[in-house]
DNA sequence: GTCTATACGGCGATAGAC
DNA sequence: GTCTATCGCCGTATAGAC
């Protein structure tokens, strides 16, 4: 692989992100990492004192490049349903075009908690004021007032697990990759219609 | 740990299912899985002859459990509304109390992709007869013509997004296991209706 | 800073006694 | 069938030359 990066560092940690996605922390290899980059294995350590600390730098990154753009949609000033759309449609196409993010998210938390800790404990996020939020929009728009965590929830589940289950559609399914990326367009279209037409199903 | 069964071979069985729930392939160890029957090592290369074989027999039994509900319940004689009640009430009642199952079978799927298509392969699984069937129902029961794949995915979304991402719910918004549980009950609910006005939303 | 060589421990698997 | 002891490999981490 050709060294593009201007230094070392960058170069592993790059690399280290690629075989982490691929693989998690258990089944990823230093070797393995030290190969992506072009580079020797001892410098891994040279740089990052452990497999622990590397892993620790790529978990950061990924969970904040998927949780930021929550809180920062969440907090401008449009109707829920357009806070939604935007929220859908931008997150089916980043995940489906970086597919293990999710997953890597997901399989971090079960199988190292302590990342999750860490980085909550080191960046202030502040999620609950996203709740406070939706709540407040759903009774002045809808005069809806359940658990705003439950719909939270539906609209991350509708946009995340699909694409978790990307490799069951492939496999279960055989579905083809024009295939899946014809299913991951449309759901841009379908699940905002579909939230919407929920909420408005509880008007009556 | 006090041997219950009647052979060695299920209580192996056992231990191995809560070991590779806990930790994935690649985290489980075969002491801990031995530690965990109350036997020795050797036992378990005794009755089953490697790692790789003893966590198929884990992965298939999981997997089964999950997936042949879908079938039973989607070639049953209700309404497609009823239909989605029972599973959704079955899967979060089910899931959430076996919260490891989805990141297992998930994880298998990323981490060991020739399991799934094992399992496909021996047990001859037909999941396109139920897309057929949901497609028959939209069409009849609400005249809505949309890609059932869509809708079927809208539903395991639902259910089981929510229960993979418990571990983040516990440590982002710090809900205790009371929490969790009224969550989870209040969702059985919760999901059919939000679907259900979904639909309705389609015929005007 | 970057490399080669190697120490050290852990884990899957097997041999062999009972 | 069940155990103890041990082999042999592989993976993280470090020592030390350049």
């Amino acid at each position: 692989m050709v060294n593009i990066e201007k230094n070392t560092e960058l170069t592993i940690l790059n690399a280290a992100k690629k075989v982490f996605h691929r693989k998690g922390f258990d089944g990823a290899r230093m070797q393995e990492i030290a190969d992506e980059a072009g580079l020797n294995k001892a410098l891994l350590h040279y740089y990052f004192r452990s497999k622990e600390k590397l892993f620790q730098a790529v978990f950061e990154h990924a969970f904040s490049e998927v949780f930021s753009k929550i809180n920062d949609v969440f907090h401008s000033d449009f109707t829920l349903a357009s806070k939604i759309e935007v929220l859908v449609s931008y997150y089916i196409s980043f995940l489906s075009e970086n597919s293990y993010v999710p997953w890597f998210i997901v399989n971090c938390i079960y199988e190292k908690p302590e990342s999750l800790k860490h980085f909550m404990e080191t960046n202030n996020f502040a999620p609950v004021s996203v709740l406070q939020m939706i709540a407040k929009q759903l009774k002045e728009e809808y005069n809806i007032e359940i658990d705003p965590m439950q719909v939270y929830m539906h609209v991350l589940s509708l946009c995340i697990f699909p694409v978790i289950a990307k490799p069951m559609l492939q496999h279960v399914f055989g579905m083809d990759s024009i295939q899946m990326n014809n299913f991951y367009d449309q759901r841009k279209k379908i699940v905002p219609t579909f939230i919407a037409n929920a909420f408005n199903g509880y008007k009556k």
